[in-house]
DNA sequence: GTCCCTATACTCGGATAGCAAGTGTCCGAGTATAGGCGG
DNA sequence: CCGCCTATACTCGGACACTTGCTATCCGAGTATAGGGAC
């Protein structure tokens, strides 16, 4: 089981977002740039999150990305679900149903078992990154990043703006 | 984030190799025909789960797979990081060292604040899939099978076992 | 001087190649059995 | 009749193709701005 290396990006992509002011956007360029990555594949995990509704885009010069609604409001979990799909991780093919003496589906009551165990692993994970929002993020990274390494971003933060 | 398809059989498996006697052994094949998978196949998954030492092999004829310890000393994460792998699913490249003002490793505090809400999910999701046994996962197929297909599977074992 | 129009440049958005990992298959190494042979 | 030897057949184990999905990139559609021209 491995997650896609853009939801790392989308999360500190989420979690900048969250540091600008009111109104004010991003072009997914210049997040690229801050991070050191191809900013043609970063735009399209931006664009994955804009149809999720988390951020939103604006056309044209001057334009760019912003959260689309307060950071509070959106979870961990909303991010990585955007960037890495709805789908359950554990699939059940029913395969309990194959072999000698195949019944009719009917008989079988409820979930396979085992499906049941993976699924409730994924609620718990699901509900782990439920427990948390950007603004936590935001708060974790303004709380323990070097006052330097902070005061550099804020520069080139006013630089870029829009 | 996606399973592999052999997590699936390889629990599966588990749960048959439980209900085996003592000492008894079932070759790949006739697990394969047992959930009309590919033979080659989930053959490569038991060698994992060998590898791991959760089941044990006997070569030559009247040879087979079982169980190298007790099912209820085999939780379902040990079957699952088995096949799967042991590596975290979510890694952190640490993307926030990068850009402006880079400072030196050594002024971050402790890992990043994302990958520390990431992988806590996944102590979530690894201790709910360790709270549960392979021995759980032989009951629960016990009781919620239909009689039939119990009845069926019975005899059918009874004619390939070693 | 002010207003309007046009050309420009910059943004997002989706469609297009490349590559790694999961998927599926095959053949070789090793061993317990079954049959034949000798005593 | 009994014990030993050999050939056999069946098992696991690792090495070899193929397909799906993640990784990475490019080009076209749309818009706000800036500059120039007309009034």
């Amino acid at each position: 089981m491995r997650l896609s290396q853009g939801v790392e990006w989308a999360l500190h992509s989420c979690s900048v977002l969250a540091s600008l002011p009111p109104s004010r956007v991003l072009p997914a360029a210049k997040l690229a740039e801050l991070y050191e990555v191809p900013g043609a594949y970063l735009a399209k995990h931006l664009q994955a999150l804009s149809q999720a509704g988390i951020v939103e885009s604006v056309p044209g010069p001057k334009g760019g990305y912003r959260l689309a609604r307060p950071a509070a409001d959106i979870t961990v979990l909303d991010v990585v679900l955007a960037v890495d799909g709805v789908d359950a991780a554990f699939t059940c093919t029913e395969i309990r149903q194959c072999g000698p003496g195949e019944c009719d589906p009917s008989q079988y009551s409820g979930a396979c078992g085992i499906a049941r165990i993976m699924w409730a692993a994924e609620d718990a994970w699901r509900a782990s990154l439920r427990a948390h929002t950007i603004a936590d993020l935001l708060g974790l990274a303004m709380r323990e990043a070097p006052p330097q390494k902070l005061a550099a971003t804020a520069v080139w933060m006013q630089e870029v703006i829009r």
